[in-house]
DNA sequence: ATAATACTTTACAATAATTCCAACTTATGC
DNA sequence: GCATAAGTTGGAATTATTGTAAAGTATTAT
């Protein structure tokens, strides 16, 4: 069973139920940086969580969600995929294999007049797309 | 029969068959603003044209797409969404209603170093998140 | 500590989006 | 016109995700 890294309620109103099999997910999810799908959590939770169900990896990334406490990304076209960190960033994604990194840097994006002046702005991501190193090597050989 | 609006090939190596289906599909994308998911395309299309199947549907916005006729986006969590417009542009999507519209406003992003170095960019997609004006003011409402 | 309860987990069924398939049809180049 | 490569069709198959009802368990108040 896992070790409890951090609470899983972190701020007011996020309290869940602190199940073993909650924390196995949370415990894999922390500091991951591979934003991985539900399929691979599930793989890699069942492995040391023999009972372990989809639906709960789905519940449980559902809820952490809801919370506040992890960020699902919609820039994979065939999956969702999750990012444990929340701070506000953006990402790349590698057309070729799909690995998707994170991008740190702090980009500067103002909101254009056209969608400030009578949209409510929440969130702001820069998706960049194109090949990752090892996918640009390969290309290059061929 | 839908009539031809532009040639179904606007480039070199860019040749398709000019099957009744497709354009009667590409009829209905041409000029459409509206970032329809394929289920949204077979609906609207299948009223003139009977014996459309979603298959075809498929075939025909991966075709679309492969040639770079038209654009997959990937800002709704459920569904792609298709959109005829090719030329570089970001979107906002209401978080409530799943509207896309298009922003059109130049946005300067500069891709981060960190990138740049050893990732080949293709594409800098700028998405904002949000309320669209409808779905602002009914919230506000309650 | 314990019991009551409300929330979770589980296995499996059910949806929903998308792709595959194999037989049939058709646009296009000669 | 004909041959044929490419496209269409309906239905089955696949994949991602959600719903469900019964059984289990963390939490809270005792």
């Amino acid at each position: 069973m896992p070790t409890l890294k951090k609470p899983l309620q972190a701020a007011p109103g996020r309290k869940m139920k602190r199940t073993p099999q909650r924390l196995a997910i949370f415990d894999y999810l922390d500091g991951n940086k591979k934003h991985p799908s539900a399929e691979e959590i599930y793989r890699s939770v069942s492995r040391t969580y023999q009972s372990m169900s989809f639906a709960t990896v789905y519940n449980t990334l559902k809820a952490l969600t809801g919370k506040g406490m992890l960020r699902e990304l919609t820039i994979d076209p065939d999956r969702k995929r999750y990012d444990p960190d929340t701070s506000p960033h953006h990402h790349f994604i590698c057309l070729q294999c799909r690995k998707i990194v994170d991008v740190h840097s702090i980009l500067t994006v103002e909101t254009p007049r056209e969608i400030a002046r009578d949209h409510l702005v929440v969130g702001t991501h820069v998706e960049f797309t194109g090949l990752c190193p090892s996918c640009k090597k390969r290309k290059k050989m061929q």
